[in-house]
This record gives structure tokens, C-alpha cells and sequence, in this order.
DNA sequence: GGGAAATATGCGAATCTTCGCATATACTAA
DNA sequence: TTAGTATATGCGAAGATTCGCATATTTCCC
């Protein structure tokens, strides 16, 4: 794999690696919603969304649209869904498999 | 989205946000490697891949198997290939469509 | 047991991240 | 223009990451 390739995965990869990011690309499954929104269904001050907003935008996860005052922001890419729900049956599947090890470590006392 | 699923991702994501960690794991996809292996092949310090694969061990994205002198790792889950195949596809949609951007730019000049 | 090889860990320096607060900027409406 | 709302940015402190080097630990072999 090329060098070029592999730092952009990291910077995506980095980019989604805090919970506040995660759930703002998450808010924004149903369409664009504006920085206070954002803040207010994240109960998060107001700028440290809209910093979050910035990594995100660097990284042309997110797309900026003004509307008069405010900014609505939304997601660039509908594949970037994919990879959250990929990511999610990851999580199961792991969630799955310790309570396996812990049914079985259960028997064994 | 429950918190706990979003801080579960937010870690994976941030395990996988470092180029030589991505790096490890696309080494990892035909099969274990010790950790010199590792280390060799990319051109690293031992210290320096030991403590990457202390990361990727902590998240349960890699498995450490013992054999003699020395430590085989390997990717616990293969779902995780998904993951990256599914990021190389949208890294390369990304590059397409900024490449599109720049001819349209270019025509416009 | 003693020495060598493979891996992990401790440490400190440099850098990066994250947050809240204050403030700048942009736009609206009167 | 002035006041008000929405968003972005600057700043500094606290904490986290990353690296190389030195060293501890484990295992092997003689």
C-alpha cells in the first residue's frame, strides 16, 4: 500500500477518533443541522463544536453551507455511513464474542 | 446512539489513526508476524513497533501469540480488513472527485 | 548456570489535542 | 448605523501521544 494512502486512512481514522466527532457525523444522518444544534443535542459549548466542526471540515468529512446567519453543516460523503455501520457491527461482533468468553469462563468455576 | 457505542468507536477509530499502525495492520493481512518482523519491514524501532502493537493489543484489534523466543501478532477479527477495504474506496472516490474539480477549474481558466 | 536473542516497559523531551473563555467576524433586522 | 445573533478563531493550561534510548523480562541454547 502507498505511503500517500496510508496517511490519508490515518487522517480520516484520526479525524473520527473522539466521541463528539462521532456524534456529530451522527446528528447529521438526517441532514444538515446548523453549529447550534449541533451544540445544543450534544449539550457542548458552542465553540468547542464548531472547533470539532474545523477538524472535520480539514478533512472534508463535513461541508459547510451558509444560510444568512447561521451555517448549516452536512456530511460529504453518504459512503462515510458505511463506514460507521461497518464499525458498529465490529462492535458487536466483539461484544458478542466477550460474553462468549465470559459464559464460558462462567462454567468453568 | 448509546454513549458507550460511540466511545467504543471513537477508540477503534483512534487506535487506527496513525500511519504506522494502519501499517501494521495491512502487514498483518496474509498472516502473523513477530514483532521483529514487524519492525523490519517497516523500517522502525523494535521500541517503537512494541509500543504501537501495545495500542492495537489494548483495543483487542490484534492477538499476541507466544512461540518460543519470540511473538507472533496477528488481526483478531477479519472484519477489520472491511474496514480499511471500505476506506481505500472512499479515499479513492475522494481523489476522483478532486480530480474532477480541478478540470472543471481547469476549463473555467 | 551463563550468554544471546526477542520483546516489553520506563523515562523524558517534543509535539499535538482538547477544553473553556474571551473576542473577532459575518450577517440580519430595525 | 446600531444592536443582536451565529459562527469562527486566538489563547493558554491541562493532558495525551510519539519517539528514541536504556533497561527489564522471557526464552533459548550451550
Amino acid at each position: 500500500m502507498p505511503d500517500s494512502l496510508r496517511q490519508f486512512k490515518a487522517e480520516i481514522f484520526q479525524a473520527l477518533g473522539h466521541p463528539t466527532r462521532i456524534a456529530i457525523v451522527d446528528e447529521l444522518r438526517d441532514g444538515a443541522l446548523t453549529v447550534g444544534a449541533l451544540a445544543d443535542r450534544l449539550s457542548a459549548e458552542q465553540s468547542n463544536i464548531s472547533q470539532h466542526l474545523a477538524i472535520l471540515r480539514a478533512r472534508q468529512i463535513v461541508i459547510p453551507r451558509k444560510v444568512a446567519n447561521q451555517v448549516y453543516y452536512s456530511v460529504r460523503d453518504p459512503q462515510m455511513w458505511k463506514i460507521l455501520d461497518l464499525m458498529r457491527k465490529y462492535f458487536e461482533k466483539q461484544v458478542g464474542e466477550s460474553m462468549t468468553m465470559l459464559e464460558e469462563a462462567k462454567e468453568k468455576v
